[in-house]
Order: structure tokens, then C-alpha cells, then sequence
RNA sequence: CGGGGAGUGGCGCAGUCCGGUAGCGCAUUCGCUUUGGGAGCGAAGGGUCGCAAGUUCAAAUCUUGUCUCCCCGACCA
């Protein structure tokens, strides 16, 4: 504490970490690459976790738990799997130490038959585990969620955004027809455009993955994407149609009602605790957090001030009054009781973790019978009576989860172009960043070429864009519609 | 793996060029005063200066070796 968070446009990296920092969500750990997630933290994203896991079971999927370890040959079953995952796997190869002149050594004795994978998804283990689980049409759907840890060996890492070991939710389907699993496909990435915009207050936009973006081993991929203040994007969640890659390499087959023995076909989608990171940067500003109230995991804190111990006794009387008033409308609310800091301290420090409503009270208050609301998005106060506080709370919650929302979309909007030209893509590219619509001829060579020139990459294809044909803005060939540029995270 | 930088109390750093026996801010502990926007004053505790060897009366500082970490690129939810 005590800490002035770094100013945005100063440096956007240093302000992001000290956000992460000055709000206790995760500290970098001794172990390369990795994070500890603090309480703070993990409060947070068990209130994503259950807002997502109800979405997941109101469309009809039950949550398993499939093993962390991977042999390494279910790996290689599947070329464009093996191929994309490779080059990031953390390699079990012994069982045990021994211990040698104080310290310990792996025992060369306890060498693996065959290395086991830590997975950086699970998409093997658990077709191998369908193959027993599928026989008949009547066997589907299977509609699975898992929540898991993975790990994928990156060469850089950044709190949140890419570390090494991360938390997630990957959904694992399998369908007995092709439009079945691509509605699924298209369903779940629904699901995450509904949870982002609804719960993390975060606008996206939904498209479909260029061949070389797409995950190894779909036939589709479709995403979210998100943008942030500094004007990069962040792939926020995906959902692949993975066709019959896997029930084919994993010889998951079923007997359909017309007898015939065929293929499934297979989804899975993700999002992680990348989120928590593409939230800071939705929304917090420099004076630290920002989180929208139906995540926030305190909605409402109550500050009380007073100097001599009558006034204490009476404000803290006060603040219980309304904490009780409030914990019975359901909100999640604090009385900041603590006798050691004072209240300027208190202030900044719950403006540091994003707590979405400020009640302060004082001797003042209780006279007038008077509260001082102070917005966290805002950062504006208000007076108001005491009485009819609760529904008052409620609805201004209500009003910051809209407005936070609606911030960032006019935000987005703002930082969203349409180009007609490369040289004007450069242009703004170089000079605003952001969102960027222009016209691509489809191939991957073009892709690359604008990749390596300008280190804008093709987010998505939009899904529901404007559809007006036009001419690649590098070769002039035909174009079917606009593309989203962006450079990204 | 290529290019840069850094290792000094819990955290962040100064000191290194020009050797003289370790200091600052924050945090911690105690006391008093404070409490409507990150408190003030006083006192205290805490460091084999990454590791190893060498030069020297004397090394955080010079030499050599070695280890680790961070940043920029290739990779990526």
C-alpha cells in the first residue's frame, strides 16, 4: 500500500501491474512463469466461475473431471494436435527422488516406460475416455465441462494474461450430426458473448479464426475479442468445431438408428482467468480496479469515521443499521470496522480493489441522518438520507453495471475504424490502434505479410459484419467482406 | 536461441567509475499525538552486498569464473 498506481497513458504494462498489485489479485510466484493467485482474487473469479457454470447447466451440460497427466503417445494421435501443443509441454519423465548428500536428485531408476504430459488441454485424454463412454446414438450428446488447471510452456509470460500454469474451463461435446455440433459450436460462443457483455460489463466482438489462428486440431474456430484501453485486443474465450478430427483419431464411433457405425462429431470451447485480465484493462483506471457489481465480490463497503470512542460507538451503530438493511436485499456488503488505518486510507485503498459503492458515515451523517455515496466508476459522491437506502443501492448497482457497460462500448466504438487502403491502415494503425475493418483477399501469404509488416494480426471474421465485397487492401483481389485487424495480446 | 539490463534488510533502490568496514524510502515493532482522502513525531529491530576464487593492510566496489532473474524478439487462452 501507500504505492501511487503508475498513469496509463505513462506506461500502459507498469499501470496494469500495479493494478494487480495495489489490488492484491496475484503476485508473481517463485516458480518461472507462474502466478499466486490472491484471496482477492480467486474471490473474483469464483464469482466468474458461477455465473459461467450456471450458464454451462442451463444449457443442459454436467461438469466432470478428467486427469492432469496425459500419456504422451495419446499426443500424436491427432497431426494438427500434436503439432500446435508440441513445442509448450511441461514432460513427466521419473517418479521419484533420492536423496544425496543433504540434497535430492531425480533416481534415474524410476524412469517412466512412457512420459506423461502435464496437459495444456484435454481434448486426448478425454476423447480416449468417450470411446468407452459412446456405443450407441443413445449415448448422445455427452455435454461436459471441466474446470482444471493446464500448463503450456510459454516462452513470456504476464500476470493473468499468459502464464504458464493457468486456470480455466474447457467444454468437451460430442454429437452424433454435424449441424448438431455446430450448433453447440455456436451456442457456447453465445454463452461467452452473453457473460462478457452482461457480466463483466466487457463489449466483444464474435467472428470466426483465419486458418492460421485457428486451434490445432478444429476444423473452426470461432472467439471473442475484446479491446482494451491501450487499443490491442484480447482474445477473451473460443469455441472450436473440431468436425470429426478427434472421433477419428481416437476411433470414437457409434451405431446411428439407421444402423450404420459412424464417426462422431466434437466441440470444445474455453475461457480462463485471461478474463480477470481482459477486465482490468476493460475498466480500471489510476486509481486501480474497477469491477463491474455482479462480479464485484464486496458490492457495497461501509467506511465509518469518528474521533473520539461516543462517536464511534454511535457511527458503528449507524453502519450496522444499514449493513443488516442491505445483507437483507442480498448484497454483498463490508463494515470496514478496522481501528488502524484511517479513512482516507480506506478510501483509496477499496478504490484500489474496485469495490463498486462507497458508504462513508460519520458523525455528521448520524445527526442528519445522511449517508455520503461515492460512485467507484465515477469516482462522484453524493449525499443522501439514510432512509430507503437499500433500494437505492440496488438500483444504482444496477445503473454502474449499465454504465460500465455502456463506457465501454461508446469507448470501443471510438477506437473502431474502417480502412480502404493499406496506407491508410498504417495510418491508423500507427497512430490510433484500435479495432481496424479492411478488406482481405483470403489467403494466409497476404495474412503474413501484413502480420510481419505491421504486427496487426486478423482478430476474426466477423460474424454478423457488414458483408459488402470489396478488394483486398494489399493485392486488390476480391474480397467477400471486411475483416477485423487489430494488433493483440 | 539472438540483442540489452539487473542481482545490496520483507519490498523498491543508492553506493561500484576513484577500494577504507553499508545507507535511503516503504513495510515491521514500541510510545505519544491523530482519524471527513493513502497520518505526524520519537525510538527500536532486521543485511554472510547472488555464489566461488584471486589481487590488497583492507573488497559491495578491482580481476576471473559461475549461477539466477528481468526486459525486447520468435511462441501463445
Amino acid at each position: 500500500m501507500a504505492q501511487k498506481i503508475t498513469k496509463r497513458e505513462k506506461d500502459y504494462s507498469q499501470w496494469y501491474l500495479d493494478v494487480v498489485k495495489e489490488a492484491k489479485l496475484a503476485e508473481h510466484s517463485p516458480v518461472r512463469g507462474c502466478m499466486v493467485i490472491r484471496p482477492t482474487g480467486m474471490a473474483l473469479w469464483e464469482n466468474m466461475q458461477q455465473g459461467l457454470d450456471k450458464m454451462f447447466k442451463d444449457t443442459g451440460h454436467e461438469n466432470a473431471y478428467f486427469p492432469l497427466f496425459i500419456p504422451k503417445s495419446f499426443l500424436s494421435k491427432e497431426a494438427q494436435h500434436v503439432e500446435g501443443f508440441a513445442k509448450e509441454c511441461a514432460v513427466v519423465t521419473h517418479s521419484r527422488l533420492k536423496a544425496v548428500d543433504g540434497g535430492v536428485e531425480v533416481d534415474p531408476e524410476s524412469k517412466l516406460e512412457e512420459e506423461l504430459i502435464v496437459r495444456p488441454t484435454s481434448e486426448t485424454i478425454i476423447w480416449d475416455t468417450y470411446r468407452n463412454w459412446i456405443q450407441s446414438y443413445r449415448d448422445l450428446p455427452i455435454l461436459v465441462n471441466q474446470w482444471a488447471n493446464v500448463v503450456r510452456w510459454e516462452m513470456r509470460t504476464r500476470l493473468f494474461l499468459r502464464t504458464m500454469e493457468f486456470l480455466w474451463q474447457e467444454g468437451h461435446t460430442a454429437h452424433a450430426t454435424e449441424e448438431e455440433a455446430q450448433e453447440e459450436t455456436l451456442q457456447m460462443l453465445e454463452v461467452y458473448r452473453t457473460f462478457a457483455e452482461e457480466f463483466m460489463a466487457m463489449p466483444v466482438t464474435t467472428g470466426v479464426k483465419t486458418a492460421s489462428e485457428r486451434f490445432a486440431g478444429a476444423v473452426e474456430t470461432y472467439c471473442i475479442e475484446a479491446l482494451m484501453q491501450d487499443g490491442k485486443a484480447l482474445q477473451a474465450g473460443t469455441s472450436h468445431f473440431l468436425g470429426q478430427n478427434f472421433a477419428k483419431a481416437f476411433d470414437v464411433k457409434f451405431q446411428d438408428s439407421d444402423g450404420d457405425h459412424k464417426h462422431v462429431w466434437a466441440t470444445s470451447w474455453g475461457v480462463s482467468t485471461r478474463l480477470i485480465g481482459g477486465l482490468i484493462m476493460t475498466h480500471s483506471d489510476d486509481q486501480g480496479l474497477v469491477i463491474p457489481p455482479k462480479l464485484a465480490p464486496t458490492q457495497v463497503v461501509i467506511v465509518p469515521i469518528y474521533r473520539s470512542d461516543e462517536e464511534r460507538e454511535s457511527v458503528i451503530e449507524y453502519g450496522e443499521s444499514i449493513y443488516n438493511e442491505l445483507k437483507e436485499l442480498d448484497v454483498r456488503v463490508k463494515l470496514d470496522t478496522r481501528d488502524n488505518y484511517k479513512p482516507g486510507f480506506k478510501f483509496a485503498e477499496h478504490e484500489a480493489q474496485g469495490i463498486p459503492l462507497r458508504i462513508a458515515i460519520g458523525p455528521r451523517d448520524v445527526a442528519k441522518n445522511n449517508v455520503e455515496l461515492a460512485r467507484r466508476d465515477t469516482l462522484s459522491k453524493s449525499f443522501e438520507s439514510r432512509d430507503g437506502i437499500g433500494d437505492m443501492v440496488k438500483n444504482l448497482l444496477d445503473i454502474i453495471q449499465n454504465d460500465l457497460f455502456e463506457t465501454a462500448k461508446k469507448r470501443q466504438n471510438e477506437m473502431t475504424f474502417e480502412v480502404n487502403s493499406y496506407d491508410e491502415f498504417k495510418e491508423v494503425l500507427e497512430e490510433k490502434g484500435g479495432f481496424i475493418y479492411a478488406h482481405w483477399d483470403g489467403t494466409p501469404e497476404t495474412e503474413e505479410l501484413i502480420k510481419n509488416e505491421t504486427k496487426a494480426t486478423i482478430r476474426c471474421i466477423p460474424l454478423n459484419g457488414d458483408t459488402t465485397e470489396g478488394t483486398c487492401m494489399v493485392t486488390g483481389k476480391p474480397s467477400k467482406q471486411k475483416v477485423l485487424f487489430a494488433k493483440s495480446y
